[in-house]
RNA sequence: GCCUAUGUAGCUCAGUGGUAGAGCACUUCCUUGGUAAGGAAGAGGUCGCGGGUUCAAUUCCCGCCAUCGGCUCCA
């Protein structure tokens, strides 16, 4: 017998071999059918695999996590015997769940293409691998067994994985005709899968090296119900609508032309304004913060670099050098602010009692970034970050550190930016060499960043050796419409530069030594910040942000001389107010329409003849009925003077 | 840079080996006091760019550019 323990504490005793599915069947029917896995001893097992000693035991469904995992792996082992019946001599890479389903590498062989077209066809044949039930087995076998396997069949890319795996750790799961070598855990068998959909298809480099053969990457979703898929893929649809790069377009935001060239955008008047509001209101709060603002040149001479250590390590992949025509001199375009800045700190002599040092700069800087890579405003060849760089003691790290993440959270708050990730880049504890600067500093600035995320309460995930070569950093991400992780704020702790550059300042013992360097940008870049605002807004900025403030709508042409002096005395209290005179022709649905993008609607009309009178509509469905021009004013210059006023946020 | 797909009017898209179409938007006029009104007329495109095949290419082939979805990359 053994002694299984639940979630909730209770015991109960089972006897030897019992499976996790035994143990739901004995729970409830309704378990049974939803249970995906079993938790045994914070393992993910099958829920056939017997266990044989005592053991704490949850029952993993579709609500879990690792539950879902279990799903979409054993589909993804599902779309593979598909594809083997389809494609016969097709070659498997690997095939793992991801965050939203699950794709598998295939090598489909020499001249064949597996397209988009093909996808009914591999779907069609998955249903009937569900229909026909299949029984999913787990086996544990010796490398031997399993190189002797695999090798048979020539599957070489599954060979080299079960090379670096260790003896007596290697399964393989069947179904049908289909074998896989996996860890596993996976679905007792194909019939749990409802509803099946091949989503895309794309190269993918065999594990992930350039050098290495191009395999086809399938992706691919399944769900326990059809109207699952369905909802998915419905909001799938609505997520795209709030895809930056075309709300960019009808609002005019900004623009690309080919002939400007790729990745460098063109900011339109509206744009413009949007972005220009959020740089003035990280200036405001910079300025309260002791930052002292500083302008560079976009480039800078090749030696810069060279100094730097940029040039060596990206001269080759980036725009070329700018040769003069006489002296023979080279420019670089400045691919980041930091090496001017570090021109600026070493301009005079330093003291410990100048420290810290807070240089800030809207540096507009220019990355060649590899075609494939470009992305709407998200990855971009040429933009502006919202840079500055903090010289300081290496005692002063921590506290300016937690500075930094209040400018970070009064921003996001601002934002309203509530699902935002921060990761904790350290050393890699094994690999200290490819590090610069002493073990002390890294030790003291590590420390300084995990208590700093403790002392605010943020919940940060910390990944050894993600660090940059010079220093530990503190990253933020958000998520963009369609649930693509983007980077935005960044805090990096830097000992490279100061290094290179050699900076000093004079300490109390009037000894030379050297600071620390923090580089740091609240929103990233100007680009991907505004690109991140829109999708999370679905173009709905607020108040103080939006382009156009409000929207005066004349009820008929009469008004329409009425409805452009309301605009102009708007404009003189510093109200962005536009006129649409479309009329009679606009309906209450297009009013509507406008007040997704417009946080106010005028509608100027009369209330009695020849009594002119504008009724306010505002974002979220509420009539103020008729108001005077100057309260609406007022309300509005209230509300964005109460946003711009970073001291609210302290 | 690599793999897949796409590029036709301002926007969304259809279409064809014989130099092009729809809806919305736009212009003018008529009808109509509104809940995305109807009618009439009109303007707007060397079908991404360059080459090739052909009597003839927007259509077929090749190259390039740009864009989408991924991979690699991301100072």
């Amino acid at each position: 017998m053994v002694n299984i323990t639940f979630p909730d504490g209770t015991v109960r005793e089972y006897e030897k071999g019992v499976t996790g599915l035994d143990i739901a069947r004995g729970i409830s029917q309704r378990l049974a059918r939803e249970a995906l896995a079993a938790c045994v001893d914070g393992e993910t097992w099958d829920l056939t695999r017997p266990i044989e000693n005592d053991a704490e035991v949850k029952l993993l469904t579709w609500d879990d996590e690792e539950g879902k995992h279990a799903y979409w792996h054993s589909s993804a082992h599902l779309m593979a015997e598909a594809l083997q019946e389809l494609y016969p001599g097709i070659k498997f890479g690997i095939g793992p769940a991801i965050e939203n389903g699950f794709y598998y590498d295939v090598d489909p062989g020499e001249g064949v293409t597996i397209r988009e077209t093909d996808f009914p066809a591999i779907e069609q044949k998955m249903l009937e691998l569900i229909a026909a039930k299949e029984e999913i087995k787990r086996q544990n076998v010796t490398k031997e067994e399993a190189l002797d396997m695999f090798s048979n069949r020539g599957e070489h890319y599954k060979v080299e994985l079960i090379n670096e795996l260790e003896e007596g750790t290697i399964t393989t799961y069947t179904q049908g005709g289909f074998t896989d070598l996996c860890r596993g855990p996976h679905l007792p068998n194909t019939s749990y899968i409802k509803s099946v959909k091949v989503l895309s298809a794309a190269g993918a480099y065999w594990r992930g090296d350039e050098k290495r053969p191009q395999l086809t990457r399938l992706y691919g979703i399944t769900f326990p119900k059809k109207t699952m898929l369905d909802d998915y893929l419905t909001m799938i649809e609505e997520a795209k609508k709030r895809d930056h790069r075309k709300i960019g377009k009808e609002l005019q935001l900004f623009h690309f032309s080919q002939t400007v060239g790729a990745g460098l955008p063109l900011w339109l008047p509206k744009g413009t304004q949007l972005r220009s509001k959020l740089e003035e209101f990280l200036k405001k709060i910079q300025l309260e913060f002791d930052y002292q603002p500083v302008i560079t040149p976009h480039i800078g001479h090749k030696q810069l670099y060279v100094t730097s250590g940029h040039y060596e390590k990206y001269g080759k992949d980036s725009f070329q050098p700018i040769k003069t025509p006489e002296e023979g001199e080279e420019f670089l375009l400045k691919p980041m602010n930091c090496p001017h800045h570090c021109e600026i700190y070493k301009a005079f002599p330093r003291s410990y009692k100048d420290l810290p040092i807070r240089m800030a700069e809207f540096g507009t800087v220019y990355r060649y970034e590899q075609s494939g890579e470009l992305h709407g405003l998200t990855r971009v060849r040429g933009f502006t970050q919202d840079d500055a760089h903090i010289f300081c003691t290496p005692d002063q790290v921590k506290a300016e550190f937690l500075k930094v993440m209040d400018i970070i959270f009064i921003i996001f708050r601002a934002l309203e930016f509530e699902d935002f990730e921060a990761q904790i880049s350290l050393r890699d504890p094994k690999d200290r060499e490819k590090y610069i600067g002493s073990d002390e500093d890294w030790e003291k600035a590590e420390r300084a960043i995990v208590e700093a995320c403790k002392e605010k309460g943020l919940k940060a995930r910390v990944e050894l050796g993600e660090a940059a070569f010079y220093g530990p950093k503190l990253d933020f991400m958000v998520r963009d419409a369609l649930g693509r992780r983007w980077q935005l704020g960044t805090i990096q702790v830097d000992y490279s530069l100061p290094e290179r550059f050699e900076l000093e300042y004079t300490g109390a013992d009037n000894q030379k030594h050297r600071p620390v360097m923090i580089h740091r940008a609240p929103f990233g870049s100007m680009e991907r910040f505004v690109a991140v605002l829109i999708e999370h807004t679905a173009g709905k900025f607020p108040l103080w942000l939006a382009p156009t403030q409000a929207m005066v709508i004349p009820v008929s042409e009469r008004f329409n001389d009425y409805a452009y002096s309301v605009v102009n005395t708007l404009k003189k209290q510093d109200i962005r107010a536009e006129v649409d005179d479309r009329n009679e022709k606009v309906g209450r649905k297009i009013r509507d329409n406008e007040l997704k993008r417009v946080p106010y609607l005028l509608i100027v009309g009369e209330k009695e003849e020849g009594d002119q009178a504008v009724s306010v509509r505002k974002q979220g469905g509420e009539d103020r009925g008729s108001m005077q021009l100057s309260a609406f004013a007022d309300e509005v210059t209230r509300e964005v003077t109460k946003m711009m006023n970073p001291q609210l946020f302290r």
